[in-house]
DNA sequence: AATACGGGGGG
DNA sequence: CCCCCAGTATT
């Protein structure tokens, strides 16, 4: 019903994506390795916070054999700080699977792609428009909000049924030629123009002429979304651990949050000193100094952690939990969450005020 | 249909 | 603070 209204959208919105279209890495060279690496980074992520791991990633590991057989602990390292580290995790499964099923290459196929690990509704649209040509639509949180907007609809957009009729919708005017372009155009435009959080740039819009939000002065109130659960607050106490100028971190365990990450030992709740101290003695360690450090909060999606933290020297013991490593094998190995960058931070500074000793 | 899963940018 | 982001998998 809406397909006379959207597909005048299609011709200006190409004109405008060529004249106006961000310059980015995987659009020089849409290698389908390359856009499959960028549309698993970009999920969730804004495209500043991508650029630079895009780059590193992809020189590291040049191809699917090498991502294949990468080490685990390096894939971690190069995806540390992006989030979501599932993603690099099932990005190696779907690999191996490639390696084994389609000789290395990525299936010129939506259905295939699909099947991969990693790889919903949207990435298959994405890799199958942008690296193969095939006419699929991707339809992320920007296409939502701009044919939302355009239509003037104010549909839940978090409602399954409705994100599957918007599919659809832009099924129907995907054009024959440049599909990649255009799907990526509505995305740009989302990204770019027709901005989240009641903020929309009508005013630059090459669609304004044509869009129904805007005509009825609703496009800020669109599109509609249903409120998310409110975190839970976790108190955590935090070990700054050291022995020598070594630091003692911990492996998570392999499921779950930050599954497979390497951190700073911690302990459910506020620990006070004398606890602290207590804890640290049953791990098999002894005490020569301990300081209390700042609070710290980290913010997930659905996790509060409140931080409480301490600084212990201590003399190494027979111990199996904790791992103690260099300075330099902390920076260029080991994959820490950014949960706990602020007691790193005290690590560095107490290695800078003993090397002034 | 709801929840788990990171982190950062901008109002 | 709160919202949202080139989402996917699991329950």
């Amino acid at each position: 019903m809406n397909k006379p209204l959207l597909n005048t959208i299609v011709n200006p919105l190409l004109s405008w994506y060529y004249s106006s279209a961000r310059v980015l890495p995987w659009r020089d060279n849409p290698t389908p390795y390359r856009v499959w690496v960028s549309e698993i980074m970009l999920q969730q992520t804004r495209v500043d916070t991508v650029l630079p791991y895009f780059e590193r990633f992809v020189a590291a590991l040049p191809d699917i054999a090498s991502l294949a057989q990468a080490d685990e602990q390096q894939l971690l390292k190069l995806w540390e700080g992006l989030g979501y580290y599932s993603r690099v995790k099932n990005m190696q499964k779907a690999a191996l699977t490639v390696m084994k099923l389609y000789n290395g290459k990525l299936p010129a196929s939506f259905e295939a792609l699909k099947e991969l690990p990693g790889i919903g509704a949207y990435s298959a649209g994405a890799i199958s428009s942008i690296a193969f040509g095939l006419r699929f639509p991707a339809v992320d949180g920007n296409v939502l909000r701009v044919i939302s907007r355009i239509t003037a609809s104010a549909d839940d957009i978090t409602d399954i049924p409705v994100k599957k009729r918007i599919e659809q919708q832009v099924t129907e005017i995907l054009p024959t030629e440049a599909v990649g372009d255009f799907n990526q155009s509505l995305m740009e435009l989302g990204a770019t123009v027709c901005l989240p959080n009641g903020a929309p740039r009508c005013d630059i819009c090459p669609l304004k002429h044509l869009c129904l939000g805007f005509e009825h002065g609703i496009a800020a109130e669109l599109p509609v979304k249903t409120v998310k659960a409110a975190k839970r607050a976790e108190a955590k106490t935090v070990l700054v651990m050291v022995c020598g100028d070594k630091l003692g971190v911990t492996k998570r365990k392999k499921t779950g949050l930050l599954a497979g990450m390497w951190e700073l030992p911690n302990i459910d709740g506020a620990l006070s000193m004398e606890e602290c101290i207590t804890v640290v003695k049953d791990m098999g360690l002894s005490v020569n100094e301990i300081q209390p450090l700042t609070e710290a909060k980290h913010i997930f999606t659905h996790i509060m952690w409140n931080m409480m933290g301490y600084l212990l020297q201590v003399n190494e013991a027979r111990n199996d939990s904790i791992t103690w490593v260099s300075p330099k094998d902390l920076k260029e190995r080991m994959a820490l969450p950014t949960a706990f960058k602020a007691y790193i931070r005290h690590y560095y500074a107490y290695l800078n005020s003993n090397t002034g000793r």
